[in-house]
DNA sequence: TGAACTTATGTTAACGTTCACATAACGAAA
DNA sequence: TTTCGTTATGTGAACGTTAACATAAGTTCA
């Protein structure tokens, strides 16, 4: 419970016998400074427990050694918090602190007023994780060429952005159906707008064009294993011929196969199913799910890294994707004539 | 690209033709102003965009209006990252901002030097996110004093605590199969070590010692799918006799359930099952999963409360537990003669 | 009428850094 | 020796707020 202030540089100074400013540079490591002083301001630093305070050194320098995080939150929330930790991680070890605020677009705040809250703090660059682009042209704007990254979603004109190469996953995931001889091949995508759901409908809508085959079995669920199941009941009572769901999720899939099990329908003996993101716990669903394994694990130094070639005014917008890969299990079969 | 430096307050005092401190009082809402000059202030801050400068302000009250979350990594991040999110926005409906750091106990850095990463920034108070409670003790000295509050683990003699009723919540699982009949009923039980783990480990063992039975087939996983299928083959060729397992979380019911299903064991006919979580997912398991409930949408604005109460110097140290509910489901039955 | 509050505003000094600039000490080159 | 460059250190002014204190103007009341 010691009552005593903080020691300041003036402090350390006083007690190593020199002048705050050689006790600031030896702070910052900057040159010209003897070893001898170095030593017994270090010394001076230890013994009063000294930490430099950083609202002091933002206000003159203007800027922090901060990077905050815009999360804008939607269905799929575990998985943008899943890069927000990834980004914090890489913060962390590129020597950077980790602010983040959430805006959530059915509260009745502005998108605005929540870049504010990052931006008034005076930040070194700003990670937006969002997964629809409405909206996010106004950010660019407001940063103000603050150094900036999208994960996901991002303005189509700005250069740095981060996501997963969903089109091109969804495209050999449907793909993959066709070539195992289905025809009447169904696709549950997410929320339209969203940037994944779109991303893989397209792929999806690709493959099937190319094969000749027309794209017209999409039904949009939420994500959740519940939509899937509910889409399959629908599915199921529609009478609609079908052989094959290429599923936006796992989640929806195991929700399929659920409705699908209800009405005595078995994977992949009536029905082949190929889903998305392989969770963990993918392969022990009943069947092993085929999906597509996504790869988050390095949005965060990618962020970092753009964060920082911005930072240091390298310029070269680089617009990276990240490449997904299928993972073959037991949830489709050949088609059988039907 | 306006390369005009920021308005600060003179600037608006100045256009607005009063003093500066004037201008603060308007800005803190302060007793004492005319509401003439309020009108002309705040029109002055309109014209010139102005934005108060956080770090100025923090270095002369010594404190920014932020909370600080230090997330403590484990084998179930998915779950801390949840109540980070949680504990984030009520933050930001309390006006407050949320600075964020994580600690990995695997990484050669210290828990203390990742304390002092959030304790440098000058912070109103802190919210700690552990599964594990070793070293918690230090943060309590660290904080010195600094509003602190922990979520899941704690260190014993502290206060500020929100934490899941698991024991209870274990105690009921565990009774569900009991009195459906079940004697000989094994548990999966999470890493050692973890709260989460430990609490539902020990309502097991209460439930089965006031049964009479005796608590001795305890399986250790480590939350994942995986574990609990490869669990589930160890137990399965361990010749062990069981009627029932009571699983740590749903993850490893739905292994467990793989493991089952190949050696051709069906679930509840020859195994009944109870798992942990309430997954969106698990009542689309085959079969839908008994399970327990977790309500983690308290978590954030109980730990904002906790910290707020704290501030105000209100004292009263209240351990806060949030209570469990059993959702019954398909995945037990009454015991068969075996 | 003026003493004593209350309300409204201004003056000035912190807060703990960094940074531009001035100066001191010390070799090396002339 | 003088002069000059390099290295080492100190001085003092910002940075944009808040807060203690001073002062001015109004209002109440004896």
């Amino acid at each position: 419970m010691s009552k005593k202030k903080r020691a300041g540089l003036h402090d350390v100074a006083k007690l190593a016998g020199v002048s705050h400013t050689t006790v600031s540079r030896v702070l910052n490591g900057q040159q010209y400074v003897s070893e001898k002083t170095k030593l017994k301001v270090e010394k001076a630093m230890l013994q009063l427990d000294y930490r430099p305070n950083l609202h002091a050194r933002s206000l003159v320098t203007s800027s922090s050694a901060t990077v905050g995080i815009l999360i804008i939150s939607d269905a799929n929330l575990v998985g943008s918090l899943k890069i927000l930790s990834e980004v914090s991680v890489e913060a962390t070890k590129a020597n950077f602190l980790t602010s983040i605020t959430t805006f959530d677009r059915k509260a009745d705040e502005s998108l605005r007023h929540a870049m504010f809250r990052l931006l008034d703090q005076g930040l070194a660059g700003i990670v937006v994780i969002s997964a629809r682009k409405e909206g996010l042209d106004e950010l660019v704007q407001l940063a103000n060429g603050l150094p900036l990254v999208f994960c996901k979603a991002g303005p189509d004109n700005f250069g740095y952005r981060i996501k997963l190469e969903n089109e091109i996953a969804a495209y050999r995931a449907t793909h993959q159906l066709i070539s195992l001889g289905h025809k009447k091949i169904v696709h549950f995508s997410g929320p339209h707008g969203l940037i994944d759901s779109d991303d893989r409908r397209e792929g999806f809508e690709r493959a099937m064009r190319e094969a000749h085959l027309e794209p017209d079995m999409i039904y949009e669920g939420d994500w959740s294993a519940d939509s899937g199941y509910k889409l399959g009941k629908d599915l199921i009572s529609s009478g609609k011929k079908f052989t094959a769901v290429f599923s936006g999720n796992d989640k929806m899939a195991l929700g399929l196969i659920h409705a699908l099990n209800q009405k005595s329908l078995e994977v992949p003996r009536d029905v082949s199913i190929v889903g998305f993101d392989d969770l963990e716990e993918s392969k022990h669903y009943r069947p092993a799910l085929t999906t597509v394994r996504q790869d988050f694990s390095e949005f965060g130094s990618r962020a970092i890294a753009m964060l920082q070639s911005q930072m240091a005014g390298e310029g070269k917008p680089n617009f990276e994707q990240l490449n997904p890969e299928l993972v073959i299990r037991n949830s489709c079969d050949v088609v059988l004539q039907k």
